[in-house]
DNA sequence: TTTACATATCTAGAATAATAGATATGTTAA
DNA sequence: TTAACATATCTATTATTCTAGATATGTAAA
């Protein structure tokens, strides 16, 4: 079981409070459903691309850049690069940790 | 099991991205370790006076009762008047509920 | 029926978050 | 290499949150 220290549910409970964010992890679960298919891989294994993610909330590059790394900060998300390609998937092991964290703490 | 509106995570997290704000919600777990005993009542029943609760944070009163209000409007916790005071305690149904839609939601 | 007290609300300044345009960085293709 | 593209970062503006002092409201005691 992942340790997550009670004050990160301050910093996770932040993520949370912009709805963006909260359905940018939502969609993530699903990319299937939520994303059309990348073009230089044939799988969603390493997540979603930028472009995509921006397109599907319709703000700015830079606001969901700037969205992913805040979430990238507060390891909900684990970024990989694929050539010039950032891709974004959930880290599930932090996110289930965060909601044991409420469970036993709050 | 009690309903909780996904939109309503993140109210509630808003809610939660405030340290203060979660430990008000910590402290009120357990009233007899975190709190001195009331005077004009002998037990915790219906929770704490918001003066006890603005002497363990060490904030000004107008700030106390700014957080207390939206912690109520958020349905996190229940106010019972008794005379002059006014008591909160969690409303451990909706907690609890955020939290199972966490689990299923996010 | 004043006075004191507990809490809520109003008002305002400071701090932080949201957001986007411009620019920089890193990658690939030509 | 240059050019094009994807993403990140910088800069600045607007919006929201934090916070407290001042004031209002409601209750109980004198």
């Amino acid at each position: 079981m992942l340790y997550i220290c009670p004050m990160d549910i301050v910093e996770i409970s932040k993520v949370l409070s912009n709805e963006t964010r909260v359905n940018i992890l939502k969609w993530l679960k699903d990319p299937e459903s939520n994303f059309p298919p990348h073009q230089d891989i044939d799988h969603f294994d390493d997540g979603v691309c930028v472009g995509f993610i921006q397109d599907k909330t319709g703000l700015s590059q830079s606001t969901i850049s700037t969205y992913l790394t805040a979430m990238q900060n507060a390891d909900l998300i684990i970024p990989t690069r694929h050539g010039k390609w950032t891709y974004y998937r959930r880290n599930e092991k932090v996110i289930e940790a965060y909601i044991n964290t409420l469970s036993k703490e709050l």
